[in-house]
DNA sequence: AATTTCATCAACCGCAGTTTT
DNA sequence: AAAAACTGCGGTTGATGAAAT
């Protein structure tokens, strides 16, 4: 720490000619209406001066700060040292081994929500807990380890069947916490392209297990980092990846690892996530298991030694498909990969997590089971909180995806793969003749032994969720999915939109899934 | 002993949402 | 209603010290 060490004058006055201020390399200067404001470092005069300032008029204002009492410091580097470093009852030093399971379970909860989770965490900054967790993703990731330990993966889990209290501790259950107003939802659609060098297997094991335990948190975009230094780990040890994944992590990976790291290895399996590091340095990564032919490994696209410059900048929406003109074949990926970074659709509760998981129509389909849930309770605020903001996927996210969508529906469109197109390609026929949506679905084959079959082919059931389980054996409900995404998406698109989708995406939800089916039913040759 | 790597931390930046003018 | 100002958040960077080589 510098801070407090460096170029203070005792008097506490500012020094103007330290080399706190001459050196701009290290401390630079902003300029603010002719100001030239300080940054870099704080002195402990400089903390005198906030402290008192605040002392007096309180927090907030922050731009006053600078102009009352001679602070040459921007309104946000105060606000910013007032409250990571000023404030009464920071919590200073290591975080407790309970602090850290909480920071660990919030996360799996919220994601990058760091000042929710702070909010959590009397006397810790949302500033640490990112500090904290980043170092931990590092750590972890160049173990090779998951971010989240099995037993909170499990518990979780169980949670989510059966409704039990939150892990949080105790302020708020899960279901609270996932559809209360403040909760946000995680964004998985910012990650989502991250991994698409990175592509997953598919679990060999049923949905109920592996999947439930890691694609299904709702957090599990998270897990990209580790999973872009996994390949970097085995890389550099010169390990096959397959060491940690075909036997799977039958033995911990040869590193020092702290307990907690060292017990959770054994989620590594759990997770899924495994994968062969290709001893042909054709620098894959390939799944292992019964068949490694899966189309988005092999087009290149998708190789997973070389991300895509930038792709783990992209923050596109999982559903805004850049217009590469690339064709289908790089879109589908996408959608897929976005797919298995969403909440597992069968196996989520019934409470259904968020939007956020995978784009557009999981907003959607989130937003109408808001509304099929509510049914009595229904209010604006749903909507506003779930939809209209910021952080969350619904509110821009969505009206861009809205927009995108579209503009996507015409099936000339040079991004004929897209949602609209793929829609009205592969939509399986809406029931009809009084029978139910699942006896359709049924009949029509789509369900398969109690088993979901998978087909890449159609990015509509790549997309589902289980959202609409509910929904898909009540016309009632089946009524508020399709307001809702009517209400969403405008009258005209949302009809048209949510009938030709609602029978696709109910596909994923009827039943666990069986992931072992995943790669023998999409297989490159399967695109149209 | 020198160098490299890693872990930690503080602070900045850009963006987005909210409030004020 | 629009613009400006303010505020908060999350991502990122850079400095520093410790540990490893």
């Amino acid at each position: 720490m510098v801070i407090g060490i460096t170029n203070e004058s005792e008097d506490g006055a500012l020094s103007t000619d330290s080399p706190l201020s001459n050196d701009s390399d290290n401390y630079g200067e902003s300029s603010n209406g002719g100001v030239v404001l300080k940054k870099g470092p704080w002195t402990s005069a400089e903390d005198a001066i906030l402290v008192d300032y605040v002392k007096k008029h309180g927090e907030g204002n922050w731009n006053a700060v600078q102009k009352h009492s001679g602070l040459w410091r921007c309104g946000k580097s105060c606000r910013l040292r007032w409250a990571n470093h000023l404030r009464p009852n920071l919590k200073k030093g290591a975080f407790t081994s309970e602090e850290e399971r909480v920071i660990i379970e919030l996360h799996a909860k919220m994601g990058n929500k760091w000042a929710r989770m702070a909010a959590h965490l009397p006397g810790r900054t949302d500033n640490e807990i990112k500090n904290y967790w980043n170092t931990r993703i590092k750590r972890r990731q160049r173990a090779g380890l998951p971010l989240y330990p099995s037993e909170l993966c499990l518990q979780t889990h169980q949670e989510n069947h059966l409704s039990s209290p939150g892990i949080y501790g105790g302020d708020k259950g899960f279901h609270d916490v996932l559809q209360s107003d403040d909760y946000e939802t995680p964004d998985v659609m910012v990650d989502s392209f991250n991994i698409l060098s990175y592509t997953p297997q598919f679990p060999n094991t049923s949905a109920s297990g592996s999947l439930s335990n890691g694609f299904g948190f709702p957090q599990f975009h998270s897990y990209v980092p580790q999973m872009v230094g996994f390949q970097k780990c085995a890389e550099e040890l010169d390990e096959p990846m397959s060491d940690y994944s075909g036997g799977v992590a039958d033995e911990a990976p040869p590193f020092d690892r702290a307990q907690d790291d060292a017990c959770e290895n054994k989620m590594f399996q759990s997770f899924g996530l495994c994968f062969q590091y290709d001893p042909d340095h054709t620098n894959k990564l390939l799944p292992v298991g019964e068949n490694q032919d899966i189309p988005f490994m092999s087009n290149g696209y998708l190789s997973a030694s070389k991300p895509l410059s930038g792709a783990e900048k992209l923050e596109l929406p999982s559903l805004q498909y850049e217009e590469t003109g690339l064709g289908v074949y790089n879109n589908a990926p996408k959608s897929f990969d976005s797919f298995f970074h969403s909440p597992l659709s069968g196996q989520l509760p019934s409470c259904c997590p968020s939007p956020r998981s995978s784009g557009l129509l999981e907003a959607l389909l989130y937003e109408a089971k808001s509304l099929s849930k509510s049914d009595n309770q229904f209010s604006d605020k749903v909507t506003s909180s779930t939809i209209s903001h910021g952080d969350l996927t619904g509110g821009s996210t969505l009206n861009t995806c809205s927009t995108e969508f579209k503009g996507n529906l015409d099936p000339t469109s040079p991004l004929g793969n897209s949602m609209g197109s793929s829609f009205n390609r592969c939509t399986p026929p809406t029931p009809t003749n009084g029978s139910t949506l699942e006896e359709k679905i049924h009949d029509e084959g789509w369900i398969l032994d109690g088993k979901t079959t998978f087909d890449c082919s159609r990015p509509d059931a790549i997309l589902g969720s289980c959202w609409v389980e509910q929904s898909a054996s009540s016309s009632k409900k089946r009524s508020h999915v399709t307001d809702a995404i009517s209400s969403l998406l405008g009258d005209d698109m949302g009809d048209e939109y949510s009938t030709t989708t609602y029978a696709s995406v109910s596909n994923w939800g009827l039943s666990s899934c069986t992931w072992n089916n995943m790669p023998a039913v999409c297989q490159m040759s399967d695109l149209p």
